[in-house]
DNA sequence: CGCGGCTTTGATGTTCATCAAGTAAAGTGG
DNA sequence: CCACTTTACTTGATGAACATCAAAGCCGCG
């Protein structure tokens, strides 16, 4: 982890488009002297869950996992998300300690601001809260989705769903290098390691992927769609 | 369904002090203006998936379940939930038409209010807005965090994970009538039919539970915790 | 070069869904 | 109120889906 020791930038933030328009300039010179922005590498850990909250943080670039720790030990991926989807999404406002563990499957670069400010933002722009409460909700919304959709498939669907997922939501690419291990695929969708695997050498081995290592390649879109929705 | 109408009685209404104890005598009259109270009957739907959007709905008394239906033709049930936890919790800010069906499990009366007129609170009330944004947070969090738990449990662990949250969380009694049919636990925690029912037979027979048609009765719960950890 | 971690594949056993057949309970119409 | 229909529940038998175990290959790294 490294404290990115730059000017304030707010004004310039690519997230200015999307979450502070509503704030005026004073605002986001409020924002600029309450926020500190850190960078991590690939495998880094941003939180554990259980830690004290002391930020609210969100993505500014790269790629992070959320999960947490079972009973039995194992991780379970809650869900794997990109730039401009909170990371700290909700634990902020409805507890004192982080729920899940955040780290970094590619570098990543995090912004964490006072929660403090964003109350103070609360209390006096009613745009910022609806703003707010519109993108988590969205943000709930969606785990939720997915966890509702892996749930009601088997094997073959999940490890369709998943690559679908890598491919149209977060590299938008038929080509692409996995972020995640085999194993985490497997804490993803809640099924054993070597079943990924082996799912992936039939879905190689009927035509449908190319796999070089950490890199997928999907061959045979529709059909990969097909058992998706069948599975 | 039937429309309550009574006279405006928002200043004593339960809810005022859980939910409205941020809003000053005049929002409350608004509120009042600006609401309905609908009672529903058992089985009655409240509304389906993909209807517009028309009112925020919370509910005041009863019991509901939100579901959804799968591919496969299948209910899906997203959670089972009490008084005091919104009923149409997210989809209100996040898209304009409902996300899920929810339906009355027991006879339940719902009180909708034009989102028109919480847009307006928000946007004035800062208090409020927290306490939303809270509330909303934490209704997303305990279905998440229900979902997880289910998940990484066994047939076993499911349901005695869900007696011991019919019996703790909804009716805060070591005997209940179940609300839901035993296909409708299968939809809730993804099993068949058939092996809930076979399950719920194996704890009756181990002595863990008695049963009488609907009603349950927890006889070794410090065993249903184990099965519902371990599981 | 050798060690450890990730990946791969096959063999085996467990868990769970499905099918089928029967019983109890709850509506429904006469 | 009773016969009839329908729906929910129950149990056993079977097979499919999936986890687990084990052994071997691969790859990066000291």
């Amino acid at each position: 982890m490294k404290l990115n020791n730059i000017d304030c930038v707010c004004e310039n933030c690519d997230f200015r488009d999307i979450v502070h328009e509503c704030l005026d300039d004073d605002e986001i010179k409020g924002l600029c002297r309450n926020k500190k922005e850190f960078s991590y590498q690939k495998g880094e850990v941003i939180h554990h869950e259980g830690e004290k909250i002391t930020s609210f943080k969100y993505l500014k670039s790269g790629l992070v996992k959320v999960f947490r720790r079972t009973n039995s030990g194992d991780e379970q991926i809650v869900t794997i998300t990109r730039p401009f989807e909170f990371v700290s999404n909700m634990s902020v406002f409805s507890g004192n300690s982080y729920r899940y563990s955040v780290s970094a499957l590619e570098d990543s670069v995090v912004c964490n601001i006072d929660p403090d400010y964003i109350r103070d933002l609360l209390m006096k722009n009613g745009t910022f809260s609806i703003m707010l409460l519109t993108r988590i909700a969205e943000i709930n919304e969606r785990i939720i989705e997915q966890t509702l959709d892996l749930r009601q498939k088997n094997l073959i669907g999940r490890i369709a769903y998943s690559l679908l997922y890598f491919s149209s939501e977060i590299y938008n690419s038929r080509i692409f290098d996995l972020p995640v291990s085999r194993k985490e695929i497997a804490d993803y969708i809640g099924m054993s390691t070597a079943n990924v695997i082996r799912t992936l050498s039939d879905f190689r081995k009927e035509g449908i992927i190319r796999i070089y290592g950490k890199t997928i390649e999907i061959s045979d879109i529709q059909k990969l769609e097909i058992l998706s929705k069948r599975g």
